[in-house]
DNA sequence: GATGAATGAGCGTTCATTCAT
DNA sequence: TATGAATGAACGCTCATTCAT
């Protein structure tokens, strides 16, 4: 009773988050407006600023938005290592089906860190995915799920720059990220 | 002689390419200003309408620009399957260490083909792309280079698909690119 | 008991007051914001709107601020006039050299008279000034102090002239206003 | 011929500058609005940034047309230095008299300065006339046309400071500016 | 070929103010 | 009394583009 006030607070700003990634899936960063999130929301521009106080802070939050989304947690999955990686790429490839916007966010963000906006919050989002596969391999190979002579450093690094890739095709060609996927757990399977 | 201005003309509209590639570099099509690429190549902006009638026209031939100097001819070149397609990645590989910012140019421009201005060229792009891959790789598992059972369209996907997602990290994480195209080699050629 | 509320409310539109005043002494009118004005005082800007209906009427407000701090009450002073005058000046340059920013402010609060804000209270600020200061030097001429040669009328507006414009120095150039009352005293009493 | 052009855009600027001089009489600079000071011209407030990169700019341009329209060369005048001086004085009473906001926006401009805008510029201004007083006085005084026990310091000093008074109530007490100028004078003279 | 000058549309942001609670 | 939430109007400024010269 005492917080409605207060979720209603969180709830508007949720709606704004939302309207902006909306924007950003279909202009880019390059097309975002203040004005045109505002007015589908229904609110003045005006008002959005009592929320954010700047624009930057709005796909601040938008970025932890999108971070929260993906299902990058590999390691809290059910089952043994193998069944938890495939999850964990089913999972992904999933949501790329689903919502491949997601993914194109996602990349926005990338290249805007690139360009040094705020790195920071994509190296932690990028080091926490690669801790998650690396422990999840090692425990694998540990338990003869996978041969000995995978270096799990290399081949979480070789998951991640595939789902970037796969990512980016989202959109487009969906039919070939689940084929590469596949074709990626052959690998790892292999012998 | 009666060429001579044609070629002047042809120099400056390559310059003002360049300027515009090297803008799309630091501040991506986000921060892309017509004034700005003008002046860096110190003509007025009225100017650069002589040249491109609009600012999309423009970015149109900086998309060109950068699909020419992609490397990714991947059949024109010398020895066996195996050493053409190894000659090929390493050759991405050190464009990516060399001159990463290309490859952040290329993902700008793939993402504002999703949000569709001028899909075709990449369409084109990656089909003749991935179509000389597909050839290369059944010439050489014909040739026995590969193992048979690998299906030609689903490797140069995932291939393609992995390239992307290391053009991505390119600027960043140069070493995992490195790494990565090393693990899909050795995948292939395993067995 | 029952006036406490009404003194509790006076407590709060004066400390009102005085964060306007000092905001228009840091960044004059230009620069008055009522956000800011509440900010400092610590309250909401909605919760100011209840103090003062509107903008104007905080500034109204700080304007009658001004003119009560101004020590321009030249006749309840002791002493003869010419003591009474000695006092008036010293007086008003001590003010000058202490609190410099008051004279800034009645400098503002003058300019906005002349485009017409609220002239009648600036109007009565200097007539009375100028009443007290033609009295005065009436009694000093009549009784000896002044040579009888000397226009009441005409000095009275020549010292306040003077005194505008230290007031506008004050800040600035201490020392000048020093030296320019000395001169006025000097020319005053001189044969 | 050849720089009409020049003289054009010279021509354009100046139009710009007096209407910038124009609303800041009206509103002050509490009021100025760079949209305004375009649509008075008659032209796009796009276009007013192609002559002045920031409203700022405009305000400085403002400020030196004010300067040089003041008629404070006290020592290029014709006479002796007492002539010289009187006419100083009147010149700077006429112009009082017939455009008494020059004198309300230099208080304007005066009050920014304490606010530390653009102080140099001011500083300037103010020690070119004291010293030029100066000058004249010392003059004066050796050739015999002032008692020599007057100090050409304290004397300038009170000039200006009168000078200043006596702007910031041209617009609305005409009157009192001269009787105070003609005592100022009357004192200088006096044995 | 090149530019100075211009502009309509729009940008992110701020303003004084309101009002239900 | 006090405030969170809202807003219309405007602000300084920038954008891609045009066009006479």
């Amino acid at each position: 009773m005492a917080n409605l006030p207060q979720s209603q607070n969180e709830n508007r700003k949720q709606t704004l988050i939302l309207a902006a990634y909306k924007a950003i899936t279909e202009k880019g960063f390059e097309g975002l407006r203040v004005r045109d999130v505002a007015s589908t929301v229904g609110i003045n521009p005006a008002t959005l600023y009592y929320y954010f106080p700047a624009k930057e802070d709005l796909i601040d939050s938008v970025s932890a938005f999108v971070f929260d989304r993906l299902a990058v947690n590999a390691d809290e999955l059910p089952g043994t290592p193998k069944e938890q990686l495939h999850t964990h790429l089913t999972r992904l490839y999933r949501q790329m089906r689903d919502e491949p916007e997601l993914f194109t966010v996602l990349t926005e963000i990338r290249l805007r860190t690139v360009r040094s906006f705020s790195l920071q919050v994509f190296v932690e989002f990028e080091t926490a995915w690669h801790t998650k596969l690396v422990k999840l391999l090692q425990t694998g190979i540990r338990q003869g799920y996978w041969p000995n002579y995978l270096e799990p450093e290399i081949i979480a690094t070789t998951i991640i720059t595939l789902m970037y890739g796969a990512g980016l095709q989202a959109s487009t060609h969906p039919r070939r990220i689940e084929e590469s996927i596949a074709q990626l757990e052959r690998w790892l399977t292999s012998r």
